[in-house]
DNA sequence: ATTGTTATTGAAAATAGTTTTCAATAAGAA
DNA sequence: TTCTTATTGAAAACTATTTTCAATAACAAT
């Protein structure tokens, strides 16, 4: 049992709520999976060690993950949204493939301190950014696509 | 008429589609209001100046609209999704206030550059990107809020 | 102006993804 | 073991978007 799937036992008891099978369940093959992860998959991930639990459980553990911040929501299409890893997880942005899908995760320190200092002209009072760049990866855009 | 107007009418007649009532509307109310318009707000606003409109219709020449390049999607929420002017307009990103909805737009050359920059160092070829930067705003952050 | 073709329309239904409801069950304190 | 009440899974509800379809209208050709 890693340190977030114990972070998340001791969130859940802080708030006078029940450890289920299904919770450890869900967080564990959750923390077990790096990368972007929807919930239909989550819950198909789930559903084979688990058959009988329901897709509400899984969505309910996702939300009570954000909520204690072991997970974060990205969603880049607008469509389904994909969770990730925040718990000793740096921040990331993200290059994403317009064509393979696939996601390039970056970080840039500059970019970041420029955001700082944007914010600051502004008066305005960062708590979090999104920074998503749409394009064609290395494997999509060989020679041949323009 | 302005200028985006007749681009769209250009556009419709080179993809052998037909300019009717109903879209010559849908465009002169879109383009006369700046901002980030949902498809609701748009809908109410066209039915005052022709009431018999439907959803569907607003909804299409959003659609097309966007595909002339004319109207651009944002969506901070991940909610109901917003169009803004893109034609004529130039690109900025967006500080989001969590309390208050405001948006202030912004442009800054220099992380655009580390953008590319970065993209480069990753074979990347950037179609589009968005910065979201979502916090308070100088008036919602007022000494009192923390 | 009239005609013919076919794009467009509005209402309603369908879809997609998310969120809630509810009665049965189970966690966990006493 | 008992009791309280949080949790569960299935189904229903909800929210936002997208499609279907029969009637209508745009507009090119007469
Ligand atoms: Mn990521
Ligand atoms: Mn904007
Ligand atoms: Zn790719
Ligand atoms: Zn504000």
């Amino acid at each position: 049992m890693n340190r977030a799937a114990e972070y998340f036992t001791r969130f859940i008891k802080q708030k006078n709520l029940r450890m289920t099978k299904q919770r450890e369940i869900v967080v564990r093959v959750f923390l077990g999976k790096e990368g972007h992860l929807g919930i239909d998959e989550l819950y198909s991930l789930v559903k084979k060690k688990y058959p009988e639990i329901g897709y509400a459980t899984v969505w309910r553990t996702l939300n009570l993950l954000k909520e204690a911040k072991i997970a974060s929501e990205v969603s880049f299409t607008g469509k389904k949204r994909k969770y990730e890893h925040l718990f000793d997880h740096k921040h990331h942005d993200h290059l994403i493939c317009l064509k393979c899908g696939r996601c390039i995760e970056i970080v840039n320190p500059k970019i970041e301190q420029l955001q700082e200092k944007l914010a600051r002209q502004h008066g305005f009072k960062i708590r979090s950014h999104r920074l998503e760049i749409f394009g064609f990866c290395l494997r999509c855009s060989g020679d041949k696509n323009e």
